[in-house]
DNA sequence: GCGGGTTCTGGGAGCGCTCCCAGACGTCGA
DNA sequence: TCGACGTCTGGGAGCGCTCCCAGAACCCGC
């Protein structure tokens, strides 16, 4: 009898056990929630557990069980770190959110420690039994690798580089049709773009809905500009279009903080906003609401977006048929001074 | 000998050991770094484990060990989501940051999951060996509780109900006092502040340092107003401001997010910023540089407070002696249109 | 009554490590 | 020469769970 150790704090599950009134092996079938446990038992050990506030030992779990008990989220950015911020922290706040209560570990991966096959072997290594990827760059070959390994994946944005890897991503189209509709119900008739990379799905997709919502009413989609996600750029793209077209009466921009630089350009020249130019941005970022004038743009659910994703994951963890193999989450237009 | 179960994929100690021609112990003890192993041992050992691509297991490490082999990074958040958002995003990747490499897993908990009580049981139950507490708000008793029941933790953000918890904190008051004393250089005679909240100790100190620039010079601490770290309550404060001086020149406001409220005030009041009042953030968030005008303000770099926060409970983790009890991490002043 | 199923239960062998113990060597001072 | 001490080593008992097995209890139809 080894006493000498000095032992981990808490109860385990023998003492549940006692307490409850039943064995090990029924403590342990109530915690994973399998069937073939009476009522009476159940109850009892929950009862137990309440009363000595146990909470199940992970590495003992994962160390006997077949599965790893934590999921990583890897974020696989390149570059484009205003983008990421605010919104990274609002996925990561969802994805916590869905994963609460549940005893799933979180493993954060930034496209640091481990580098290309490193950070596959980690990943297949049976250190988690799931990856959430997000992946701003359309292009990205890592979501494709790891899903061929089997590993179960779910990717945050629209993968570019397809195959049929499960993804969950804001409705990036219809929120841009919804954008120009709006826009053209208060009259505005010359409406441009500034649109984001084509290499990023998120872009292309909000550039497919401006160009159908133009469509839709026969109106041109010659005035588009491409842009990077950075306000400079937006700033850039603004003055190509004036140059192009001195009359628009309308920008549909594919990003709340290149509109800052769009604004910034509209000002300078002296058009007011709305009355002269009508602004739509895209992502309700803190950025909108502090704009001046406040920007009228398109909502996403970010933390709804981390949710999603997590609960797409568990799900096929837990073996459940016939989930949808994409997601696209509704996005709504908020109404503020710049349309 | 059960020989049904899947068993996970790699190589264990044992093969190392076979390999290396040497015990398990002996393995172990290399893994470890411990002493006492003759350097031939070492050799072989790592020569093993090279060959077969050995990686220890995580879990089992943990359950044998005396240690968890993780730390959490509680995130104290009540409220103060706007301030939370791209500053909490940068601390997270320094902490992972310096975690690379090092067999440390980190632990997301953000108030949520379980409150209070059962927050701290989870904590001290041996699950973790420390904890990283980010707590924005200063009163927030977390940090001391923890601190008391003897888990090495490492606060983020000095704590107003102080004691003698470790902390990591921006250099507030002289990031404060060198935007003062620049704004002095630069003629300015009147200088109000937007102070933060009084329970927050960033506020706090951010005041102290404005205070103490304008004392160096004789010069009068009247012109406070205290806001909210949102840019309504900044534009509130602004006014109120220039209800008691019309003729101010200058304002520090201590986080951009107010500034960009007292900025709209100014400019819809007529006044020519910088000619007529020069403006001066703090944080140097996104926000500051898409300002119109962008914004001079005082830069406090946030993936290295996440980082020097992980360095801190790592060392402390590690037994070493005399470690700083509290760490002021430099700020620097820069330099855009606003003043 | 009997065989067959389904539901529920406890016992106990491991998961892959760490860490204690005991012991085999040295090396040194008395 | 002897012990005392420091260095190095292997053996093996757990860490706290899960999951397999065997079996008890109960249902059903024939």
């Amino acid at each position: 009898m080894t006493e000498g150790r000095t032992r981990r704090p808490g109860p385990r599950i023998e003492e549940v056990a006692r307490v409850a009134g039943v064995s090990k092996s029924t403590v342990s079938r109530v915690i994973n929630g399998e069937k073939y446990v009476s009522e009476r038992s159940r109850q009892a050990v929950h009862r137990a557990i309440a009363m000595l506030g146990y909470s199940p030992n992970h590495a003992a779990r994962t160390l006997a069980g077949s599965k790893a008990n934590a999921i990583a989220l890897v974020i696989s950015e390149q570059g484009s770190r205003v983008l990421a911020d605010p919104f990274f922290a609002g996925v990561l706040r969802g994805v916590h959110a869905e994963l609460a209560g549940r005893h799933v570990q979180l493993l954060l991966m930034m496209n640091q420690p481990l580098d290309g096959e490193d950070q596959i072997a980690y990943l297949t290594g049976g250190h988690v039994d799931g990856a959430l990827v997000v992946s701003l760059h359309g292009e990205d070959p890592l979501p494709r690798t790891l899903h061929e390994t089997g590993l179960p994946i779910v990717v945050g944005g629209r993968p570019l580089a397809g195959g049929s890897v499960p993804f969950v991503d804001a409705d990036n189209f219809n929120g841009a049709l919804g954008a120009v509709r709006f826009l053209i119900s208060l009259g505005r008739e010359k409406i441009a773009t500034i649109a984001g990379p084509v290499d990023m799905a998120v872009g292309m997709d909000r550039l497919s809905g401006w160009r159908c919502g133009l469509a839709e009413h026969g109106m041109g989609v010659e005035l588009v500009v491409h842009s990077d996600f950075t306000p400079d750029s937006g700033a850039l793209a603004m003055e190509e279009l004036l140059r192009r077209a001195p009359d628009l009466d309308a920008v549909f921009v594919a990003a709340d903080i290149m509109a800052l630089g769009a604004l910034r350009v509209l000002q300078a020249r002296g058009y007011r906003i709305p009355d002269d130019v009508a602004v739509v941005g895209f992502d309700d970022s803190v950025l909108a609401s502090t704009a001046v004038p406040p920007l009228t743009t398109v909502r996403q659910d970010v933390e709804g977006f981390g949710r999603t994703l997590t609960w797409r994951l568990l799900a096929e963890l837990a073996g459940e048929e016939k989930l949808p193999q994409s997601m696209l989450l509704p996005t709504s237009l908020v109404r503020r001074s710049s349309a």
